[in-house]
DNA sequence: TAGACGTAGA
DNA sequence: TCTACGTCTA
């Protein structure tokens, strides 16, 4: 049980290849790929600016993100999407998703992990998917008519592929 | 990141030392310590009776639970008492709470992990103390005029010293 | 202090 | 489906 905290950073992690699985998000913590435990996307300031570091798209929370042979579409956070008991509300260009759009903008590197659900359901799997850089991002309006923000990511060629 | 599932037992972890320190609870199910990602007390089934396995006592959620120097007072869970938002309720001798009941009634020996908070406020630190034996329990009447249990437990000597 | 794509078991 | 001594950042 060794005391860990790893400082986080845009592009590759050291050590870790695609195609490496985790079960716990913590874990992911552990070993620098994506920092914030409940939150999908992660980033982090340079100067005066946020830029994505990581982005985790977890299945089965109704986010529906969807990938797809070297792209994907990825939904925003805020605006109490999942939220059982909160009311919905527009999803804002700020925090994470702006992050996502200063990638974009500054053609910054984002690591991508796939979360999938177990059919166990004792934890997920957590793949490490690679580098992928933000094409274009737009909104959408909702079942209730509030906006959401979805980020289309294409993975840099030249990785490992996905078995 | 292999692939984590332990069975849950009663008694000591073989490879586990008291005076093992671990960052996250994830990591106690890992090693085998306590299966549960956020209740206090983990718990198994035996035939048709339930027993404690372990006991999570961690600061800073206004619990008060107090180590002294080889007791434990516990407090029992349910009836809200940390929740911010929900009503407080009388706690009830079930789920965790009867399970120590039995651990006292049929002497069954009960891991204790103390979490202690950390000063950079990330992560905790879960150390585990060794075996307690539960000596007694009873009721308490708490600010609301609200039923809360506590269990006092006594670490069970010729372990090694906490230091 | 509150918010966020957490986890497991009853 | 819900509860439960989670865990981090803003």
């Amino acid at each position: 049980g060794k005391r860990v905290n790893v400082e986080m950073r845009i592009g590759s992690v050291p050590g870790i290849k695609v195609g490496d699985e985790f079960q716990y998000k913590t874990q992911l913590r552990a070993v620098g790929l994506h920092s914030k435990p409940m939150c999908g996307i992660d980033y982090m300031k340079v100067g005066d600016m946020k830029f994505a570091t990581s982005i985790t798209a977890s299945e089965g929370y109704g986010y529906n993100d969807k990938f797809d042979s070297g792209f994907l579409v990825y939904t925003g956070e805020g605006g109490n999407v999942i939220s059982k008991e909160k009311k919905t509300e527009n999803q804002k260009l700020n925090k994470g998703n702006l992050a996502l759009a200063n990638s974009l903008r500054y053609k910054k590197e984002v690591r991508v992990i796939r979360g999938e659900e177990r059919w166990d359901r004792k934890g997920k799997r957590y793949t490490y998917f690679g580098l992928y850089l933000v094409e274009n991002y737009w909104t959408e309006i909702k079942d209730r008519g509030k906006v959401v923000y979805k980020f289309k990511l294409f993975r840099i060629p030249g990785q490992p592929p996905l078995t």
